[in-house]
RNA sequence: GCCCCUAUAGCUCAGUGGAUAGAGCGCUAGCCUCCGGAGCUAGAAGCGCAGGUUCGAGUCCUGCUAGGGGUACCA
């Protein structure tokens, strides 16, 4: 990217500053090209001449003339200016940015892309609740956040593979079953009430009598405890049909779905995990229960693996699963989104990771903070203990899927974050994801005009963007061209909102040259121009989808 | 108690140690002879408190206040 050329032009200046002269000899210091706020400081910015004075024993704004003075020249560059108290400015060229629409139509809509990953294999694992009942709005800031991260790293270089961890191992998964063996037998006229630790949402009666439809009674003449286990295998996989369909609705597609049960099958990935730890001298036996040795590392204490009742922890499966990714399966890299409530387990990752042999920096956790449910000004508490669940479904078909997603990638992570259904569910102004669909339409719609007007696709696709330079197109370009930073750092920071916010910027952007800048043309004198711009406008529609496709929410044509 | 996160405009939120802190909603005043007014322009309005580091702090460090979360052989 342009950034990436400049950094490597202000090193040369530096350089050849020094070999004549200019500057006296010190080791380059690690400096950054950053973007500046507003265009009269030029496009980008460095402090570097700012953060050399005591190096080369000069006042900053010599230093920053010294450097600028020296730039190689670059096609992308119009001007280098140093200016107090001793930044280096860097403009880039017309030519440049008009060429953007041409490097935009040969990305064929992956223009932005950057290869930080370098062709490496990343895991993303999302979602993962418990297949105990309906995906709700509690885990779908996970689901978009996850889906959204998979592809911002995809578009950065990285081959993804997405993946759902699917918890039937567990207690839950027990109570789970024990429930819908009640409702199943309630359905079939039985006396069988509920405890108050069995799921209490209405679901499960609909799941009970579900059952009861294709399968009959014949589970009343079993023992207890295997129409329990055959009841569970049943429920979860409806209950993971529904999970995946609530998924589907939100665009959200997994390559693999991974058991956690099958950790556990005899001679499966936690024996040969176990094995091989103990052979190196990675457990401890203590108080009846065998124990993963991590306080070999930075922690303070040892996590246990195998219960003293026989029954492997939750660390075990965390231990065995996570070597199935590394190691049986050989992803370079894994990501797992999880809820803030789960910080004290992922601080423990890094351990799990140092006894597996594996380098911590492999694995990122993805905490994201709690989403608040609004209606009418009074929050929406959720409980699925007691049933009292807003789920997925519900809100996607009240306030559709592209809005749920484009106002959950709204916020950063880690900051705890208020939904407004009565806000998201407005199709109008007020709502952000329209705002930037509207956009998206608005361009479609000029397209479709033009060609109506005698300006059809063939007639401009050739156009002379050479013709551009109208500060509003310049200022569409030059957000265009950030594109590929904003990935940048998304991907860096597993940070999805950044192209959130950019989608914003960029519809404002084009608002403003449509302001601006009429496109289409009648006047005979002004059909060059007018092409040009039809090639513009082309060009930013696709930049545009891309964000979108990015989010994951669609790019309509009409709205 | 200890640990983590958060605190920016009336509201919901952005803000890679840099130059005059931004956006949407709401409020005020404007803009359609002509490509989509679901749009645009202008205005009022803000970094929780106190220190420190730095040439430079909303951003880094310390303390305080307030809110959220976590501190099991649970999942």
């Amino acid at each position: 990217m342009i950034r990436n050329d400049i950094t490597g032009l202000v090193a040369q200046a530096i350089h050849n500053a020094q070999a004549a002269g200019a500057l006296p000899e010190f080791a380059l210091p690690t400096f950054e090209i950053g973007r500046t706020k507003d265009l009269k400081h030029g496009d980008y910015t460095t402090s570097v001449a700012m953060q050399s004075t005591k190096l080369a024993r000069m006042a900053p704004l010599a230093v920053a003339q010294a450097i600028a003075a020296h730039v190689p020249p670059h096609a992308a560059v119009a001007a280098v200016t140093a200016v107090p108290p001793g930044f280096i400015n860097f403009q880039l060229s017309d030519a440049w940015l008009t060429g953007q629409v041409a490097e935009i139509e040969a990305a064929s809509g992956r223009y932005g892309d950057i290869d930080l990953g370098g062709g490496k294999t990343c895991q993303v694992e999302f979602i993962s609740a418990n297949p105990t009942g309906p995906l709700h709005m509690g885990s779908a800031r996970n689901a978009v956040l996850g889906d959204a991260l998979a592809n911002i790293l995809a578009a950065a270089g990285w081959r993804i593979q997405r993946e759902y961890y699917v918890n039937d191992a567990g207690t839950q998964m027990r109570t789970f079953a024990e429930t819908l063996y009640r409702r199943y037998r309630q359905a079939l006229g039985h006396d069988a009430p509920l405890e108050s630790h069995h799921y209490q949402g209405t679901y499960m009666h609909d799941l009970a009598r579900e059952v009861v439809g294709e399968q009959g009674d014949r589970f009343l003449s079993m023992p207890e405890d295997d129409a329990i286990a055959a009841l569970s295998d049943i429920g979860r996989v409806k209950v993971l049909a529904w999970i995946r369909a609530s998924a589907e609705k939100l665009h959200i597609y997994f390559d693999n779905w991974y058991s956690e049960k099958s950790l556990y099958e005899p001679g499966g990935v936690f024996d040969h995990v176990i094995g091989s730890l103990r052979a190196a001298n990675m457990t401890e036996a203590k108080d009846g229960a065998e124990w993963l040795r991590t306080s070999l590392f930075d922690s303070d204490r040892d996590e246990v693996l195998v219960r003293s009742s026989g029954q492997p922890g939750y660390y075990a499966s965390d231990v065995a699963y996570h070597y199935d990714k590394f190691v049986l399966r050989g992803f370079d890299r894994v990501i797992d989104v999880w809820a803030v409530d789960h910080q004290n387990q992922a601080r423990r990752m890094p351990y799990l990771m140092q006894a597996l042999g594996l380098d911590p920096k492999r694995l990122d956790i993805v905490l994201y903070d709690l989403v608040r449910l609004y209606r009418d000004g009074q929050e929406v508490k959720l409980s699925k203990r007691s049933g009292d669940i807003i789920t997925v479904d519900e809100v996607a078909d009240e306030v559709g899927a592209d809005a749920v997603r484009f106002l959950l990638l709204t916020r950063s992570n880690q900051a705890v974050m208020d939904f407004d259904l009565n806000l998201a569910v407005q199709q109008n102004d007020q709502n952000p994801a329209f705002y930037v669909q509207y956009a998206h339409a608005r361009m479609a719609s000029i397209l479709r005009t033009a060609a109506e007007r005698d300006f059809p696709a063939a007639a401009w696709t050739a156009g002379d963007f050479g013709l551009l330079g109208h500060p509003a197109e310049l200022t569409l370009l030059r957000k265009m061209a950030e594109l590929s930073e904003v990935i940048e750092k998304a991907a860096t920071q597993l940070a999805p909102h950044h192209l959130a916010f950019y989608a914003q910027d960029l519809a404002g952007t084009f608002h403003a040259f449509y302001r601006d800048c009429r496109v289409i043309s009648a006047e005979p004198a002004e059909r060059e121009l007018s092409c040009a711009r039809l090639r513009l406008v082309a060009a930013t529609k696709a930049v545009f989808a891309r964000v979108l496709d990015l989010l994951g929410v669609t790019a309509p044509e009409s709205m």
